[in-house]
DNA sequence: TGTCATAGTATCAAAAAGGAAACCATAAGG
DNA sequence: CCTTATGGTTTCCTTTTTGATACTATGACA
């Protein structure tokens, strides 16, 4: 029954706190080295920003390219299978957008939760 | 910049390890009592089926309908509003799914993590 | 009077997630 | 030598989530 529901392999990706702003910068620039990443959300942390992209490499969502030279340098972009999440992720900010507005309907302006 | 990004938005409402679930079921019967859901979705203790279902219902997702009567009973339904949400949770369950077959295609059967 | 049912709360504990800070390897440049 | 730069890893700690369990109110029914 419920088991059929997959609506969490998909969060499962998406869900980390960092993820969707990861992939944001990733898609809106193509290819990202670490430290572009890093200044680019600042807040997060070295070990965060690490186990995220780890994460999306494991899910064929982004590339990771090792350059062999000193000092390191690790370029990360999409992979063509994880532009197929592009629609989804746009859908998902599209209602996010319009989800904003009706709370503000609800509630009024003042903080949203 | 990042702070366009309203996916996270669409995750929050989403996200909490038994939402997806909750809302399938109420998807799928229409109207739920809150004991029916605690026998759809056994792991689930009443504290977690309290606290998601009031998150949904603060976000306009889910109604609750109180019968002032003894034993009490609360039923729960989605909104009209909330039924947008439908397309959406299709299109992560169609991504989930095509993304498993992805994982097995790359790993292989055994545990696709 | 005692028990059952429903829809919760309340309290405390455990587990998971996230963060801070230090450490590492190595080459280039001064 | 010493410093700087990159892309991490490791360890420890704090915060957040989740879970287990007990408890509550109230009327019906035996």
């Amino acid at each position: 029954m419920s088991n059929d529901c997959k609506v969490e392999t998909a969060l499962d990706i998406l869900v980390g706190k960092w993820k969707p702003v990861i992939l944001y910068h990733i898609l809106s620039n193509g290819i990202l080295r670490f430290s572009e990443l890093q200044r680019l959300i600042p807040d997060i942390t070295k070990k965060m920003l690490t186990s995220q992209l780890r994460e999306l490499e494991y899910h064929d969502i982004i590339n990771r390219k090792i350059y062999a030279q000193i000092p390191p340098k690790v370029e990360y972009s999409m992979t063509e299978y994880g532009k197929g999440l592009m629609p989804l992720l746009e859908s998902m900010h599209n209602w996010g957008l319009a989800h904003i507005e009706h709370l503000n309907e609800i509630y009024g302006e003042e903080e949203a939760k």
